[in-house]
DNA sequence: CTAATTATGTACCAATTAGTCCATAATTAA
DNA sequence: TTAATTATGGACTAATTGGTACATAATTAG
């Protein structure tokens, strides 16, 4: 009795040995998902849309992604990977305070330049995930806290440096900042004038001085 | 040729002098939809199940409310008057400071007792809204610079009664409150826990001191 | 060459969406 | 009583949703 576990011939990069080739890059397929993902919000995201924007078909698609809700599992931790690695670019020519505060600025260029924004698609999923799509709300939350810790670990680099005050720790100041970014985001989208987001931004400036 | 506009008669209290009367209450109804709104979202909302919430069938809805966004500013109205409301009517028995932090504390305890948060129609709204209901933004950036206004006014009276500290002017720390608090409605949706969450409202507070 | 394997194109599906149409019911004005 | 007016119930629509089924195409292993 050979009850074998049929085995999966893949290669080192994970795509198939046998069977007909992909037509399509698979990573950059997901990219273009993620950008529109980011654009749309998960659920505000159609199918029909999504393929269009993959360059792919509905077939191709379900063969490689399996659901939309597996792809969107996909595109939000090459998210945070991306962002985390944009971090630790930053660091090699720059202070943590500085990067700190380019991420920031980043942020709200996108606004100042193009009248919109599109947030962090980390924390604009919790939004529409939250008490919608439980096992996404889980992966957001694992994501959330470790961007916190990254955030946190700059704030404390900034703080040994000198550049950051000692006045709170690094815990409580990760919070405060992601707070004041997330705020920012959601009142921009609520029409808020460039006064109110300057006196934000200063108030958060303060705070670590 | 008389050529004459048929008059709808109307009594004073809005309601139709002739034809049939509604078998239901149209503010009752609106009520009820606000809340369902505010437990959904626009456009996660759906028309059947608004049309359970509300009691009422498909043709008294289009009937007297004409459409679900026709709807929907009118439960935003509602909304925000209930809340501008709420403020003036604490404002009887409390100072200014105690009523912004009881409009804090009021945000977070629904938290606290029942695990999950609904954070504020409006802002909620603006996030839903933002690029997709344009005409929706527009009464949502109107009601929101009523808010921040509200909110300096506050302010201003505490720092007149000498509860907040004038390091900062009204309007600058009334956008450092919104900002917190809609931070806040978003991380807690995110998942962040019970120690980020006060950490936050700690480093809010000693900016006002 | 054949079998196994994977990819793709096409057609399909049931459920849901906001909204319309129209007949009928219930009321008031004249 | 009749006409005007408003409310309600029920059937209907066209579009869109995420997802499936299956035949066929393209590739490799043996």
């Amino acid at each position: 009795m050979t009850n074998v576990v049929k085995k999966s011939y893949r290669n080192s990069l994970g795509s198939a040995k046998v069977g007909r080739p992909k037509e399509f890059d698979e990573d950059v397929a997901l990219m273009l998902a993620m950008n529109y993902f980011w654009d749309k919000g998960y659920d505000n995201a159609s199918l029909s849309q999504l393929l269009k924007e993959m360059k792919i078909s509905k077939s191709s698609f379900y063969q490689t992604y399996n659901s939309k809700q597996a792809l969107f599992e996909r595109c939000l931790s090459l998210y945070t990977k991306h962002q985390s690695e944009w971090v630790k670019e930053q660091l090699k020519e720059k202070s943590a305070v500085m990067v700190l505060d380019d991420f920031l600025q980043v942020s709200m260029i996108e606004f100042q330049q193009f009248g919109e924004i599109r947030g962090c698609l980390l924390m604009n999923s919790a939004q529409v995930c939250y008490k919608k799509h439980p096992d996404l709300s889980l992966l957001i939350q694992y994501q959330f806290k470790a961007f916190h810790k990254l955030f946190e670990q700059l704030i404390r680099s900034g703080q040994q440096s000198g550049d950051i005050s000692s006045r709170h720790n690094a815990s409580m100041l990760s919070s405060i900042y992601i707070n004041t970014l997330n705020g920012l985001s959601i009142m921009i989208k609520a029409g808020a004038d460039d006064k109110i987001i300057q006196d934000v931004l200063q108030g958060f400036n303060l705070q670590l001085k």
